[in-house]
DNA sequence: TAGATTGTTAATCGATTAACAATC
DNA sequence: TAGATTGTTAATCGATTAACAATC
């Protein structure tokens, strides 16, 4: 187990993770992989296929505990440990995320926030000030910073993620609409909403 | 050609357009699929395919014209028409997303921006007055709107969308963490930033 | 024990890559 | 014409689904 799991896999634990919380929040104990998969309107057989990547979490005839998926679900996830964030532009979107109570829940902690415009730097967000861009690789090695969020124009980001590499950062959540080439050691999973309201106006379009 | 494409080309065509525009911009006028392969990291056989699906847009022993083929991919994602939208849930996130200029040079307006907190009606973002929620459906159907952006919590989510569904919206940009159910003639597009960061998350779990 | 349901192997389906004939 | 590169068919690879023996 746990050998090469594909991408496609990890693409659906966060989703199963949720389907479980909402499955404890009404009190369910247990549920089989059919009963599960008529609720999530997938395949049994891939729910089966998917857990057994990790090892067995079920029960021959008797399904799955769902607290018990629940948290394991949650560890391979790695929501088991807590993980400090920056977060790199300022912006709306920077804000946005810095605000954003649910990540903290998760265990995910934004401890700074920076930019490189000096008319927003002191401002606080939250209860952090914004700081001048300069301090950030020496505050990512003293504040041991694992993930950097990536909200700045796609020109900066480029740059910013040389200053991260340096610093010994260990993942990269990009917003910034490019492709950041980074060493194999580090991190990155993008969002990039622009490409998904493509995808929208695609099958906008395919409609009619 | 157009018959039933898969999701994962659809899911490619944003970057190549991308791509495209960068070469526009760098002044290229064509290229092979072997040259675009290299930069793209992907193979220059997935490109030709990829670009088959919609007719050919290459030459023979040329290439592609870099100008034809970014407008071409421009017009199957829909980018030739004006979208308007409108944004459900005035918070930090629907904020950033109205302030956004970049959308507007893809064709895509904001034309309405919404709340049911009284606090936040009658309070400008950009140039929009954030509206009660209560007009919502009169302000579709008058203004013709094709795109919902639901930037809400999830209870708040799944009861709007009826509001939405009966007001004859064409399309959902689903930012709020939870799977809508909507008739077929609907389209959805989830953002489920949340799902993201677990990615992110069990990639750093992985690595040790 | 009998019934239920998993874990897992085998079959199918779809997507990616390779190969090459068509053609500019 | 010769060279380059597409468009497209065939081969491979991987992911999903089906089937069923193991077992609680």
């Amino acid at each position: 187990m746990a050998d090469k799991i594909s991408q496609a896999v990890i693409s659906r634990l966060p989703r199963y993770l949720r389907y479980l919380g909402d499955l404890k929040d009404e009190g369910v104990e247990r549920i089989s992989s059919h009963d599960l998969s008529i609720r999530m309107h997938v395949t049994a057989s891939q729910i089966r296929q998917d857990f057994n990547h990790f090892g067995g979490f079920g029960q021959q005839g008797y399904g799955y505990n769902v607290g018990y998926l629940y948290d394991e679900i949650g560890k391979i996830l790695g929501l088991d440990h807590k993980h400090s964030m920056v977060i790199i532009g300022a912006g709306n979107l920077g804000q946005a995320l810095a605000n954003y109570m649910n990540f903290e829940k998760r265990g995910f902690f934004v401890k700074g926030i920076f930019d490189r415009n000096e008319e927003v730097i002191g401002k606080k967000v939250r209860n952090l000030e914004i700081q001048d861009i300069a301090n950030l690789e020496s505050f990512i090695t003293d504040n041991q910073i694992e993930i950097a969020v990536l909200t700045l124009p796609k020109a900066g980001a480029t740059e910013i993620s040389k200053i991260l590499v340096r610093s010994g950062i260990t993942a990269i959540w990009n917003f910034a609409h490019v492709d950041l080439d980074l060493p194999d050691n580090v991190i990155v999973e993008n969002v990039h909403l622009s490409e998904s309201l493509m995808k929208l106006s695609y099958k906008l379009n395919r409609k009619k």
